[in-house]
DNA sequence: CGTCAAATTGACAAGGTTCAAGGACCGTGG
DNA sequence: CCACGGTCCTTGAACCTTGTCAATTTGACG
């Protein structure tokens, strides 16, 4: 609550940018006053109808959101999460139009995203983050088509640690949780029967822990080697 | 094989992109000249290695690659298909690696793809392309997480006749498909025995048709609306 | 004609869904 | 403080879709 002198609480939308590209001081200037009054919306707002023009980018200060497909027959999908320090809309082409609607998971925070010409580690941040963003799309893939449900769960649950972690909102292998089973089962293309099962299973091998809105993974590197997939990375080190 | 005098027979690389934004002299100077020398590639070439450095984008001309991920285990997902006309390792931020590997399915034809700085035009072109695969990885997650063996051949199906559409590839509902059962199954997350009992079931519906190198869907309409998937657009109408 | 990859078939097993019901855990209002 | 209602989690049994394994057929091609 009380900012420290050297380096004040820093929101986890920022520490993750941060984490992403060291942006300078121009970037963050920019970011913490965007960040300041923050919009904040109820869960199942929905940030952005599919096949709306897209404004401009926000970007997501607190809580969960997801992009989801929806068909005419009921059934729904969960493209893909978005966590703190995610942007929404954001894009490089002219006149584009939402590929898919955005949801909030939870009560969310978010502003505006500042203007990528003001600095250029910001915009290399961007870059990044929409790199990250594909590269989980594609992950998304492999595990809706060649995992089974056990599988799909801890993979995601993987992932949601990593990428929790580059905001520093998860600490000894584990972070808040606030989905549903149910809404883990449209990520996951499952029942929100089957994921309940086969969260048990998981439990009892000691793999995985979620009770209350705690969800800890005791051996993360064990679990990661049992599912074969490989390491996702994004742009090279310098 | 002759060129006509007004308008020479064009790569159907160039049709898409064509069809994608009107290019100016420019750009369609620069893709004359570049698609020029093709570089010709047998089936299973890698042309781009995961995790390898992205040195320059490429414009598929003949042919269909695929991006795979494959797992440790031998299970391979087949993760999105390239067309001709679809670009490779295009990217817009640096440093960029390869998320996933991409592999030629048949005999290919690529060339390097001019600099988008050559034409404002062209680099909406490769924008509007990005966009599109963007569009085609969310209607692949879909695909895999919420329809059920027979939707997502025909699904599939449906995705291919558009897209070969764009670049002059396909007639009466009809175009030509040079992949196997197999390799279909490891784009749809199935089996290919699978695959091979739910093509009859289509078959015998007349939904899809499919012997030989030739595929058609005698009524495309009705099967798009049977899925209850909602139309992909991508940029707004001027 | 022989060979090889691809397509096809059958019998069976496994994984996931469906339906239905009960139980736990809230927050709310009396 | 307790009763209430709602949402979420949990469980069981039957059922259906898809995978597995193994064998056979087809078709293209030298």
């Amino acid at each position: 609550m009380t900012p420290k002198a050297a380096h004040p609480i820093q929101s986890p939308a920022i520490t993750r940018l941060l984490a992403l590209v060291p942006l300078d001081d121009a970037a963050l200037d920019a970011l913490r006053l965007a960040t300041q009054p923050p919009r904040r919306l109820r869960a199942r707002y929905e940030l952005l109808a599919a096949g709306q023009q897209i404004r401009e980018a926000q970007l997501l200060l607190r809580g969960w959101a997801a992009r989801v497909c929806d068909l005419r027959d009921g059934r729904r999908q969960i493209l893909h999460l978005l966590l703190p320090g995610d942007l929404i809309g954001s894009c490089e082409h002219e006149r584009p139009l939402a590929a898919s609607s955005i949801i909030a998971l939870t009560e969310v925070e978010v502003c505006a995203a500042p203007d990528a010409a003001l600095s250029p580690t910001l915009r290399e941040a961007y870059a990044q983050s929409r790199a990250h963003e594909q590269a989980h799309l594609l992950a998304q893939i492999t595990r809706l088509g060649q995992m089974n449900a056990q599988e799909r769960i801890a993979d995601l649950a993987l992932e949601l640690l990593d990428r929790l972690s580059l905001a520093g909102l998860a600490t000894n292998n584990s972070y808040a949780m606030p989905l549903t089973q149910e809404t883990v089962a449209d990520a996951l293309g499952l029942t929100s029967v089957h994921v309940n099962r086969m969260l048990q299973v998981l439990r009892k091998d000691g793999e995985l822990i979620w009770s209350g809105r705690e969800l800890s993974l005791p051996n993360p590197e064990r679990l990661q080697q049992s599912m074969g997939r490989p390491a996702v990375r994004v742009s090279a080190s310098r």
